[in-house]
DNA sequence: TATGAATGAGCCTTCATTCAT
DNA sequence: GATGAATGAAGGCTCATTCAT
């Protein structure tokens, strides 16, 4: 088992295919031919076609999630983070239509397993737009009996269903052109009365 | 095609063993023995399997849409409107835990036959938020120039992972508790400066 | 899982398959084929390819120890006994020329399941040789020093091997005729000195 | 094909690898991981899987019937034969139990290919044991009419299921103790009358 | 010669769908 | 209409064999 690209190939490969097909309907064989090898050759570097989504998935969001916190470190107010996230998630699904594919539609599947295996790295992703909150309340500028976690799921959600529309549609407009306004809203809505 | 409950019951069979075990998972004969029925008997009934899901979400969607949109009627004011909706929303989905399930996590899988299937139903959804929103917009509640489509799916995503959240934990708690913070936060976003 | 002789056809079929290239050469679609049925169907009478093999020995094993059981019964003098259970032997594998093969050489191979699954019927006839012997020497006819255990393992090896080089062969002589000189040496070989 | 040893070595972790887990169980990288190389490295001496197996055999039971009829050469009487015969084959079996282990079980698969590619080894065997028995009817000393073939047949088979019992058993027991039964109850089983 | 990553044919098993009863 | 046994296409995975290094 050497050749340490051909993970990576493979994991790019299947988003192509799980992007076109969905995951059920996509063949082991057609991830191999997509990524330009045999369909044996996926078995020495996955124990199964599971492990290629479940794989795929931790990776990629654990890189995104990574992303994000290191860009975000760099800006100071808690309003200006929250602004920066939403436009850095739309960024990067914009730039990977195929991932964010998967990552919108397919990972949404009721695997049961996934419900553990993609705990870690969502909760990671929930983590970070919890702390950005916390800073703001602690800082006295959201509202100081914002519910934290809700507001979370909130935003989680919102830039999650702007992005699935996206995607599920034409994409006939630009994804990033919505962060402005999603940020605004957002941020009306959990921004201390008075301030 | 005589019996005409069947089709119910095969639905919500349906949606029982959908929620337990996902749709790629089920099998037809799951379905029918949950239904109490021979498993050819579906066939009489449904083309395909396929078509029991497409069925079974239209269906559900249509009537939840029609049951909030008369629910609503009743209410003048759009926020105290949206405030319904938001509560309701929550309260169907934990009275019907199984259907949340299959709602929530099933139904964003990315079978392409979904997207035009469901399209009309979640439109629907999409068109009665979006018409309160425009409504208090048009009667000055909320802001001017609030884009009303983001705002929409905005509304829907964050509703949506929030029963997600709750569907994927342990249900430890009571969804509809968090319905005021949901609704307050969004409208706090999207009501008129100054109001 | 209604059709009670499909398994049996089954496993005819299966023994002829199996006769002819052996079990691990051989393909479930094989056995459909011969059964002249679907190869899905195979699978509501039987769990695995595996499965079928087990029962397949299990089955016609026991059918044969009891018939031999049974013949024998009938029979006074252990001699007599001895000289019956072998011609019987040699008659029931000489009319399934397919059973034989696949008893024969199919069931001496290494499967560990193997070991467990057939033990019982396997020690059914050393037990039924055993028993034949132990009265001999009881009454005084057999050597009274006689290895029992051993000399009913030497007696089934005998069969066993010249029923083997009968199936191995051309078959191009018959096989019945073997069992008087079988029979005569063995009966010698355990007699007690002086009778 | 430069190394004269990697044959031997391969061969001699076959035999370990088969007696693991039985030919058809056993992968061909286990046998090469067993033999400290390669698993291409195994190509280079032997065409497949199957002449592993075959070769194997040949030059086993080559070995052993050279070693048979080398011992037993410098033993005179026919009788004394057959019982050095019986037990130097219980002596190598029990010295080499992986070997045993594939000799009694996996040989007796039913390959196509093994019946005419162990034919010409085991007839040496079948050769030797009828030889002496030849001699001894000759030489008076078994009965004159002595079906030599048959006698000869029986003797194998009854070493080999006493073996085998030995193998398939948990060996709690010296296989060599059965020496002397077997060749007493055979002698006198073949023995001219009033010898 | 030795390696072991790569290949791809092959097969068991599943399960949506059909159809004789 | 209802049944459920039967069908057979489909696909994940294995592993003997090859071949570039």
């Amino acid at each position: 088992m050497r050749d340490p690209e051909k993970p990576q190939q493979i994991i790019e490969a299947a988003i192509r295919v799980f992007a076109r097909n969905g995951y059920y309907s996509s063949r082991v064989s057609d991830i191999a031919r997509e990524a330009g090898i045999a369909s044996g050759t996926i078995y020495l570097y996955f124990k199964t076609k599971e492990e290629i989504l479940v794989t795929l998935f931790r990776e990629k969001m654990a890189a995104f999630v990574a992303y994000l916190r290191r860009e975000i470190a760099q800006v100071p107010e808690p309003e200006a983070r929250l602004r920066r996230l939403v436009l850095l998630h739309f960024t990067v699904l914009e730039q990977n239509p195929a991932l964010a594919e998967v990552v919108q539609v397919e990972l949404r599947q009721g695997h049961k397993f996934f419900r553990g295996a993609s705990a870690h790295e969502v909760s990671a992703y929930f983590e970070l737009i919890g702390s950005i909150l916390e800073e703001g309340v602690a800082g006295g500028r959201f509202a100081p009996d914002l519910p934290v976690k809700v507001a979370t799921k909130m935003l989680f959600g919102a830039m999650d269903q702007v992005a699935t529309s996206w995607v599920l549609g034409k994409r006939g407009y630009r994804l990033v052109d919505a962060a402005d306004a999603v940020a605004t809203i957002f941020l009306k809505g959990v921004t201390r009365n008075g301030v």
